[in-house]
DNA sequence: TGCCCCGGGTACCAAAAGGTGCCCACAGGA
DNA sequence: TCCTGTGGGCACCTTTTGGTACCCGGGGCA
């Protein structure tokens, strides 16, 4: 089968970087930021650091604030600090971040579902390392 | 709004390494994964390793090798050598590679529906960086 | 006074990822 | 004979990424 045997979508679509799929998954290579968007998503669009923080096991305070400065400079998330004392902060998603809320979800939503597909990617791991 | 306020399925699910979501995300991380795997589904399924090479700009051999490699031992995709001379060498998905390339199309499809959200984004982006 | 929380920043380091260049053998065409 | 193309391997280097450890100021608490 050749290329010019497809659909226009499919021939122009992921073929050059810049293109709308490759940008989208720059986006979410971060090791954190769809953990992030999602949990933020979860916790109701919006929550304070230390939350977010003891929601993520794993995540450390330098790649938490590291990934939320990132994703505020790309208007996903926003910061606001209310000017209490002691100083309160969230994060919330803006209307962008809602928007690219939904393949993150829908990646969630998959993975959860078909988790033995998964499990067998990593036996068939597992196996060839040790067998070969 | 606390955790325990929500669904089961998502109380549990993305919060641990380990977690079916996370598995994924990590199996897309690679730079040229989802990639390949696309284009191998859009090429029907299989095809030459010149042919993917050629279908993929900025795909360097080495990385497409290497990437196959690791598909194959993922059992995603199986490598299929036909002994005539010169050796004509196929990659085609596997059962579990097609299953795989659910969630990557999904993404894809996404992608390339709301390229206006990521021009967006790149655009704050731009700004952020511009303005300050 | 010491101690822990909060929100955050920074310096430094280790590991991983990715890319370039060069190598192999073989075959066909000029 | 040289150059092309096929499919691939390996060495090396750079960049990116992520993580640890330490710093700040302020407040509550014993």
């Amino acid at each position: 089968m050749s290329l010019a045997s497809l659909p226009d979508a499919y021939r122009q679509a992921p073929f050059d970087e810049g293109c709308a799929p490759r940008r989208l998954l720059r986006l979410f290579s971060g090791k954190w930021v769809t953990m992030i968007l999602h949990t933020l998503h979860l916790l109701g669009g919006a929550s304070r650091p230390g939350a977010l923080l003891r929601s993520i096991p794993g995540l450390s305070k330098k790649m938490m604030t590291q990934t939320l400065r990132e994703l505020e400079e790309m208007g996903l998330v926003a910061r606001e600090v209310h000017q209490v004392m002691p100083p309160v902060v969230e994060y919330r998603l803006t209307v962008l971040g809602r928007k690219i809320i939904e393949p993150v979800e829908m990646l969630y939503r998959w993975g959860a579902e078909h988790a033995v597909v998964l499990d067998r990617v990593d036996d068939n791991v597992a196996r060839a390392r040790k067998g070969g």
